[in-house]
DNA sequence: TAAAGTTATGTAAACGTTTACGTTTATGCA
DNA sequence: TGCATAAACGTAAACGTTTACATAACTTTA
């Protein structure tokens, strides 16, 4: 069943009586060889059932084809969909260029985050894709020697490609809509106000509202850990406050948040209107479906590999920034 | 900023005055190397900023510590959360042992899959962890000489280690629920009985069914591709033979039965029980929240990597077959 | 017909580790 | 003292590719 020896482009060479070299651009056709003696090669491959050994190709070549991507992604509790849908936009790029995604949970904590990419090492990737977890980390001190692009949010001294959300505009508009629906009393319910996305969100939230004359009330905003239970219990201490509308500005709180208002009865959006962040499947089937902020998650991944191929190419292409647009989706929720 | 040279572990040995083996066995605590030369080693490296190569290792020790996981993972259509759930599991273990984790995505079809399979080559990882999507395909064929481990679903003739649910039994307990709340007419909402998880899963129904002494109706049965609007469609041509009670075996179709009934304006579990596979966030919020199958995800994952890292450090053990309980968890939904 | 290309392939040195052996020096023991 | 053992480290051959350089056999050219 299993060869006990591993068979090599030697073996094959020998098998079809050419030269190791012959093989080699044969697999990688990149130098002529005659028709008859591809056919001996080939025959021989199969014959062996030669597989390549990537690693020592990569040793050689010094490119491993891998791409990693670092992010909170696979973190059981705190689940962000958000990530996974950018991965899948990663790997669909990714695969066309034959090259592989090797996946790595910062679960947004420096430490891990760190241990990671150590982890990671310096040759085993070509590339960096992250989303990192902290603004003021040195994080250019842990990299190895492979380009790295920032996704979603930014370092505060990057000089790297980036590609991320415009978040404040949509923020904005999406307070604007509420606004004109005629609330004054707008909430507003975030994770920690860390992330170069968060703070953009807050600054369309308050911009939004001051062109309106409003005021932002500090009783209306509140901002906490990135749970469920989280999105809960400030739901739960805001109400308290009587908004007549929440925005939110995750996904994953915004659950916590739909959970407290339908165990409380509260009429949405009667009683008080919704706007949530991102997308997902279950944000149509709560009642009312939501109003939420669709991110263009699989798109942020997708140019993110590009960029990164980009890169690979040219490593002295001037920096790029990317800046996609998302959409507001109205449904019943406002 | 970057070394135009790649500092190797030769460098390290010069700097510091020792052979290459030295140096190699301080990084790896393979053999005594007296306190001194510990330091003198350890100096030299960061002074040198040496990153160790893994390419280089894996080429050499013949290991990449490097585990594949081939599932439906990142398709953004049809995102089955689930296989997250077990990514973060195969991870969680992985990490504490030093491997790493790519992730390739079969999405649920035999051409991708096999894709992916070949793709992923021989030498560079030195395991695998799938769920098939296929229980016909000759897996075998394609596999390298690394060790596999099926994972939620198996292929008929496998003589590989798996670590699966309990698939059968929970569903019948389910069924079973629901004929104890005076349910008869019971229908089946699944995907392609195609694999393994789903035959059983059937298998279950109809045996809690039969058990009561009730008939399985096949206008109560439908079966369709699984995605949030196959869900919707199939709830809409089920409830023209008025189930009072739906079982669906598949999270993301349960999606679309509830958006099917909430717009409908159903009343559940008034006018239809619902109990659905899996337990993610979303099935809380809906309303009203959805009884539902808890599947070991998280720990699934777990299962198979400790697994298959006793499968590496033992090639001849006997293969292992382990099946994980599922969990009903009964909400407001029956 | 000799020189100069061309065409198709071969040779062998890297790539950066790990590791089976060897070697040196110090120590114990009779 | 002489020899065996131990303690600490060194030498160099793999691992399986890629690739710069070389070469042999033909063609063309003048």
């Amino acid at each position: 069943m299993s060869d006990s020896k591993n068979i090599s482009i030697k073996d094959v060479a020998k098998h079809a009586n050419v030269s190791t070299a012959t093989v080699s651009h044969v697999i990688n056709g990149t130098r002529f060889v005659s028709e008859e003696t591809k056919r001996k090669v080939h025959q021989a491959m199969d014959d062996l059932n030669y597989r390549i050994n990537s690693v020592a190709r990569s040793l050689r070549s010094r490119k491993s084809h891998v791409i990693a991507f670092l992010a909170p992604i696979l973190a059981s509790e705190t689940s962000n969909y958000f990530f996974m849908s950018v991965a899948a936009g990663i790997q669909s790029v990714l695969k066309q260029h034959r090259y592989h995604l090797v996946l790595s949970d910062s679960h947004e904590e420096e430490e891990y985050e760190t241990d990671e990419i150590r982890m990671l090492g310096s040759q085993m990737i070509d590339g960096l894709i992250m989303a990192p977890s902290s603004r003021g980390l040195d994080y250019e001190r842990l990299f190895g020697d492979y380009p790295v692009v920032y996704l979603d949010r930014v370092p505060s001294d990057s000089e790297r490609d980036c590609v991320v959300v415009d978040n404040k505009t949509v923020s904005k508009e999406a307070v604007q809509t509420l606004i004109g629906k005629g609330h004054k009393r707008i909430a507003y319910i975030s994770g920690p106000n860390t992330l170069t996305t968060t703070e953009e969100r807050f600054a369309g939230y308050l911009e939004a509202l001051s062109e309106a004359g409003l005021e932002a009330a500090s009783e209306l905003i509140s901002m906490g850990e990135v749970s469920l239970n989280s999105g809960y219990k400030l739901a739960e201490t805001l109400m308290v406050h009587e908004p007549t509308a929440i925005f939110v500005s995750d996904n994953v709180m915004a659950m916590g948040v739909m959970f407290y208002l339908q165990e409380k009865q509260i009429h949405v959006p009667g009683q008080v209107a919704v706007v949530a962040y991102d997308e997902f499947q279950w944000t149509r089937i709560t009642s009312p479906p939501l109003t939420v902020i669709e991110q263009p998650a699989f798109e942020l991944g997708v140019k993110a590999a590009e960029v990164m191929l980009d890169r690979i190419d040219n490593a002295d292409a001037p920096v790029q920034e990317h800046r996609l647009n998302a959409k507001l989706i109205v449904r019943q929720s406002i």
